[in-house]
DNA sequence: ATAGCCCATATTTTCGAAATTTTAAAAGGG
DNA sequence: CCCTTTTAAAATTTCGAAAATATGGGCTAT
């Protein structure tokens, strides 16, 4: 049931640990990545380290210039709205195809997420209050595998790449606004929304719900991202 | 005008060197690309080839198994419809977003590559005789220009990003139709179609003769690659 | 024969240092 | 005083070899 995360060689190790330190923003948007200070950090040599930072520029998650070597990606309220427009086709697209496909397991899987994500947001403090920093991660699990179930009926290992490399960009925004304590709204009426009309098979409904929550978690995001910019939260180089 | 083509890193270099390499089918399908081999073919040093191969890996160019090194990614009938289908649909996005939003330089833009497209498609050969190697890279690059432009002034980087993705893996399997000598169909009509739609800014008609185009040309791709199969062509391991 | 094991070889992966390039500060000239 | 050039330091990139891992062939036991 758990893979062991030491799996792989070291260059893959390393690219997993740095995506998600990223994503989860442990390392800051815009930060120098000195490979020196890297081998420090994290314990591995230069070129596991290299090849993993390479290979985060692919995912857009760190950018490079040649012979200037690596920073963490910045954020920019223009990309969110850009990510958040293109994964609304995508996902919509990836949503559609899995109601419509989706066999008896299909719907077993995404119940079972729903029911998963419905016991954490239950449990979520009222809408003001920030979030603990674990029960934030335990709702990030919770959503992307609900989201993740709703779409794996797609059977479309392209579309899924694509979508999967703009979720996680989306992911990265919206911890900020986990973080930033913003009104969590009604989030959980979102998703059960388009859970009723994905098991109903109304893919269109199941569509325009999942395009409605997109946009919705990007002006949250948006809101969150304004604060911290007011702040100058945002272009800080954490050492 | 013309960029010197030593920029960048070794590693930069070897990146696209060994991408138009694969595109171009110099290194086949499913090849095993061990690392001395190539260091001995190009002449770039294990580390940025390691580096190049692991950036491949994220335009799926290449693949890769922890411990056991990187092949091409091979091809298949169903990657293609795969990619076909999901390339309709970004590409559409992307047209229709430009042809809404483009002005009079993008119009002069898309015009100016048309007809650079129209002179090479004049001076194409008759449907059934194979197309010399040059011309068919002279065509493709005119291609890739003409539907570059097309999409230019759609103004989202995240959908020009997924969007070259994709037509860098179908001009990887288009390259093996214009090789075996397929019949070049009315691909001209179908460029002067979308052409004509996008200058009239008409938007829904530029999207459905696109979403055409990208058919048409995988079901020629597709009768290239099965004519490959029974030939045996394509597992080939070449040295 | 055939499956399983062991060894030699081939290959990938990683390390540590050398070479190259950038950066930033100091020196020199207008 | 400011701008250019020089120089030293810092950082990236690359190389070459060592370490770790996989592969394939032959051997033994069943």
């Amino acid at each position: 049931m758990t893979a062991p995360r030491n799996e792989g060689t070291l260059a893959d190790r390393a690219y997993r640990q740095i995506r998600q330190d990223i994503i989860e923003g442990r390392l800051a948007p815009g930060q120098k990545l000195k490979l020196e200070a890297l081998t420090a950090s994290y314990s591995f040599g230069m070129s596991p380290l290299r090849e993993a930072l390479s290979r985060l520029t692919g995912d857009q998650l760190v950018i490079t210039e040649a012979q200037r070597g690596f920073w963490v990606a910045p954020l920019s309220v223009e990309e969110l709205d850009d990510i958040s427009r293109v994964r609304a086709l995508v996902e919509t697209e990836a949503v559609n195809l899995s109601v419509r496909q989706g066999d008896a397991q299909w719907v077993q899987d995404v119940t079972d997420a729903f029911e998963e994500l419905r016991a954490v947001e239950r449990e979520l403090p009222a809408a003001e209050s920030p979030l603990p920093p674990n029960l934030g991660d335990l709702w990030e699990a919770k959503n992307r595998a609900f989201h993740a179930a709703l779409v794996s009926a797609c059977h479309s290992p392209w579309l899924m790449r694509v979508r999967d490399l703009l979720y996680q960009q989306s992911e990265r925004y919206r911890r900020l606004s986990l973080k930033s304590s913003r009104g969590r709204r009604a989030v959980h009426e979102e998703h059960a929304a388009i859970f009723e009309a994905a098991i109903k098979r109304d893919a269109l409904r199941a569509c325009r719900m999942t395009e409605l929550h997109v946009q919705r978690t990007a002006d949250e995001v948006r809101l969150a991202l304004a604060a911290l910019k007011d702040a100058g939260q945002l272009t800080q180089a954490v050492a």
